[in-house]
DNA sequence: CCGATCTGGCTAACGCCGTTAGCCATGACG
DNA sequence: CGTCATGGCTAACGGCGTTAGCCAGATCGG
């Protein structure tokens, strides 16, 4: 979690976690996320100036995740892009409507803590060996293969197995 | 268009799709729709049954218009994954609201011209010589930077077309 | 020990949203 | 000439994010 929060702010963004995990971004709502506590909605913008910085708070959860994720990847497997794919795709495929939340928007990196974006961005560089062009594009491309199946926009009989493999084969020649 | 849709109805889309490209999707409401047109918001009822009617026609627009753009730009330089990639890069970002309306969510199959979703993809599959995995990875590339960068997730000094050119490379090597 | 202050609840209300029900003018058509 | 479809309208409902303003209880300095 994030120790810049109250605890009680931290209770409210357990809540709205749980909330929007369950039930999807439209579930995501001030009333709906004071009841699951007890309270009013209003009393919510005690510990949050807006609903947005519920949201953000959620975004830098799921960073931070990420981060985590995709690090011990890398411990498991140093230089493989395989591994750190698989780890990228299973947690996000496991949180769909928090990685449709905190990724479909600009980032706001004014509310995030320091250090946090690049931190995720790391392990993807080093299996790149610091190559920026192939790492943009190869998280491009895992972004891309992961919100187009959440959104199941590939046909339904699609092997998206084999497309991941071939992405990363050929990006990783 | 779409000659499915009744002339009034079309006028509507029209207002709705400026709306949206203008303004952005918070804007899109079926209140500001209807001034625009100079009605009221229950009178957009009696063309389509709601809102969603409204965007999956929009979606179905951006959809038809990307299936021209990658025909033209195969036609004017057959076999070129470049020359594809350049062409739905453009179009996306000059349509940066359409484009996230109609590629955030589920496909609306159901209300979407017969046909539509294949030929869209055809452009790009021909290039890719049939192969249907490497056709789907460099889609999920496609898209990734494209939205990626439509909502400034990249760096602000991040070279976007090396980026581009290095995935683009590995993916057709 | 007491008063001040802070914390975190509350109710009422505003203006927006999508949507429904029901009314009515116009004009086409048998 | 009556009937009916078309395409407007007003009024209203319930839900949304959010604000204003009130209040109980805890905390803490003098």
């Amino acid at each position: 979690m994030a120790e810049h929060l109250t605890p009680r702010a931290q209770e409210i963004a357990a809540a709205a976690r749980a909330l929007l995990e369950e039930s999807g971004p439209a579930a995501l709502t001030m009333r709906t996320l004071a009841d699951r506590l007890g309270i009013k909605a209003p009393s919510l913008y005690k510990h949050f100036p807006d609903k947005h910085a519920v949201e953000v708070e959620l975004t830098a959860q799921l960073l931070a995740e990420t981060a985590e994720v995709l690090e011990a990847a890398e411990a498991r497997a140093p230089g493989s892009p395989e591994a750190l794919a698989e780890a990228y795709r299973a947690y996000a495929l496991a949180h769909p409507h928090l990685y449709c939340l905190a990724t479909e928007r600009p980032l706001p990196r004014a509310g995030l803590p320091a250090g946090l974006e690049d931190r995720a961005a790391l392990p993807l560089l080093r299996t790149c060996a610091g190559d920026l062009d192939l790492a943009r594009a190869v998280w491009a491309f895992a972004h891309g293969m992961v919100i187009l199946e959440i959104h199941g926009r590939f046909p339904a009989d699609a092997d998206l197995d084999a497309a991941w493999k071939r992405g990363l084969k050929a990006l990783h020649a």
